[in-house]
DNA sequence: GATGAATGAGGCTTCATTCAT
DNA sequence: GATGAATGAAGCCTCATTCAT
């Protein structure tokens, strides 16, 4: 996982070593990282310094974040992964007691929009953090590497159902980043407008890709 | 130019003087705000500071910047609308020589997405720029209202759409915001990926929606 | 020689328990000094924090440093300490087989040089940590004491030979400040230079403060 | 606060000069090294921080440092230029009005320790920064760069002195070292202490040296 | 004894903004 | 109008040190 070069200088204290961390060590990590969520889902990004992070977890100092991460990339990154798990664990079981393309694809976009109703933040976070990744950032490859393996893996599944004639014909690349932009949007919304009725729109949201994906019988 | 006609309707107490600007400060405006957005593009919001643009633009001092703009949001409040000026100056005239709901969408989405070759820089610039306007600030209203106004357009059009048969039942906010989500990721994707191909992209979209959106016979 | 009777006189704020030290107690602060003294000549006096330190001793944390010593004065002055032990243990025998003004001076400065192949780092980190002791320091008057004493008996036998006719007339405070001085800039010089023959540059300052000590005769 | 600034203040009644604005900027920029030069004496190059110096330059933040300077290492460098300029001013004129390697020789070393008169800062807060200056600096090449050329010249012309016969046969680079370093030393202990006769010192170290590479047999 | 989490001061740097020229 | 020096508030980060376990 963190096999790359990138991650080789870091610090050895702070670097990811799930087998030599504390356990209450790993207590503040998540601590941080979730008062990390709240104020970027909160204020966004570009406002969730240390210091506010700081004072939304109860810490007395920003020096106890850097501390506990190697730096602010180091956090981002924990925040995507936290984010990832968060949103694989309750998206995937939804997804496989689902049979068929069509089902699953509808499936993980009713999850994935119910996560703005389960975990309000979690995604308006990920979606701001990752905005904000650049090629010239070193963290990039690791944060990104997740969801884009997400991305393939999605892109895979549709290629097989488009072979198995569950689906038409399409760019399976294409729809795949549709769905997504869509979700994180609708998701986004649904957060920040409190009468929007987010499992109405995962539905709506759900209905548009069946019909885009689907195969047209005429 | 276009210029000045369309910031006549900023509100007094943003802009400097809405109308009796000057050709030359209009000038140093406009260059300053296409500095602004090659650096939003190629660096991203958070790095957009004003020393940055300030040599981007050829400026010896930020202090011009400040001069000729009220604060950041000014700036900022300023590149969203050249952009949208762009946008639609692009997309409008493409759209209207379409007839009917159905080749109206397909032409704007492909306009939109063709935005990514005519205009490399601007909607990237956008949409980091609105990614960074929280309900806190003061110029999200302004900013928003352009946006927000075009979707409901588009909202009302969709409606329309359906009302007569062509378009399938379905909630046309989320259908807008599917759409204007996929078109801003897939052209953020078309610049930031050389061997992306952009009209390919668009066409592709254009079909996913028109399947999404079509009434279906059977 | 004067190792532990040094260490009695300190204050009782500073060192914790000058007689009653446990024998694990003083392999915990030798195996620190011996770290600081390598990070020292590694990576500079600067760079030298307690983190760095408790890393290239093996230990787990800082706190064990502090634990062992009363703070980052008593640490330097430790490290002074021991590298004065060090070079007295190596110098002075190589001196007192030598008899004759001229002929311990040359052993002095040839031993003094030749440390540097001996204990490469002991020199420079000693150079080191004196160079960062200011008079408002209170550490400075006990380390530089050290020092001084030993410059003092050093112009005191420059003195004597002046007076056995064995030394020309000259400031022997003068010639010991530049004997040091010398020394201390060769052996650095030596450390830092692969291929720098401190044997020889040895041999060449005894030659050099030989001609410059010995008396004229015309 | 412009005491310094006021004496360079020339010909305030000619016209403005484009050179003039960067006057100003050379102006502030000298002003912070002096007070960099001075904080450094006093207080070491380890408290040198740029709080320190921008108190000790009458600025009211450490901000208008950094605007001033790239960054420390900038700083220090120019700090090294600034006192090798003094020195070389200083050193030079009195070297060049003597003929003949030895009488040079002297009259190098005298005007070197006289600086310690002249500008008692001056010397030690070089010594101190190049101490910290080490192999992973990067601004070590241009600031050692500087010293090492002066070093060489004087390598060379104690190499030419000893071809004419003037000076005995010696290791110049060594003896090039050792005064250097005898000179430093000489200087940084006649500033700190103050009945330290500095001028006597250096007639003394100028006779040491003298001794030291002068041709023996007459 | 030893650990490592916590602290808070201070370090350098960047920023948007103001103001005298 | 334009300039660029000055400002002061954050920003992130490192440090020596303390303390409960």
């Amino acid at each position: 996982m963190e096999a790359t070069s990138s991650s080789t200088k870091q610090k050895p204290s702070a670097a990811k070593k799930p087998s030599g961390r504390t356990f209450t060590e790993a207590a503040r990590r998540a601590q941080i990282v979730d008062a990390a969520i709240e104020v970027i889902a909160d204020a966004g990004y570009a406002k969730a310094s240390f210091a506010r992070i700081a004072r939304a977890a109860g810490l007395s100092s920003t020096g106890m974040i850097s501390y506990h991460f190697a730096g602010k990339d180091d956090l981002m990154r924990e925040v995507v992964a936290e984010v990832s798990r968060v949103a694989d664990a309750y998206v995937r079981p939804r997804m496989e007691e689902q049979s068929g393309a069509r089902a699953r694809l509808r499936a993980f976009i009713e999850a994935s929009v119910g996560l703005a109703d389960a975990y309000p933040r979690h995604v308006p976070a990920m979606v701001d953090v990752l905005a904000h990744l650049r090629d010239d950032d070193p963290s990039r490859c690791e944060a990104l590497g997740t969801l884009e393996s997400a991305t393939d893996i999605q892109v895979e599944r549709m290629r097989e159902a488009q072979r198995s004639g569950e689906f038409r014909e399409f760019d399976p690349r294409v729809m795949a980043i549709a769905i997504r932009a869509a979700i994180d949007a609708t998701v986004t919304r649904a957060v920040r407008e409190p009468d929007f009725d987010a499992a109405a729109a995962g539905r709506e949201l759900a209905d548009l890709f069946d019909h885009a994906t689907r195969r047209t019988e005429r």
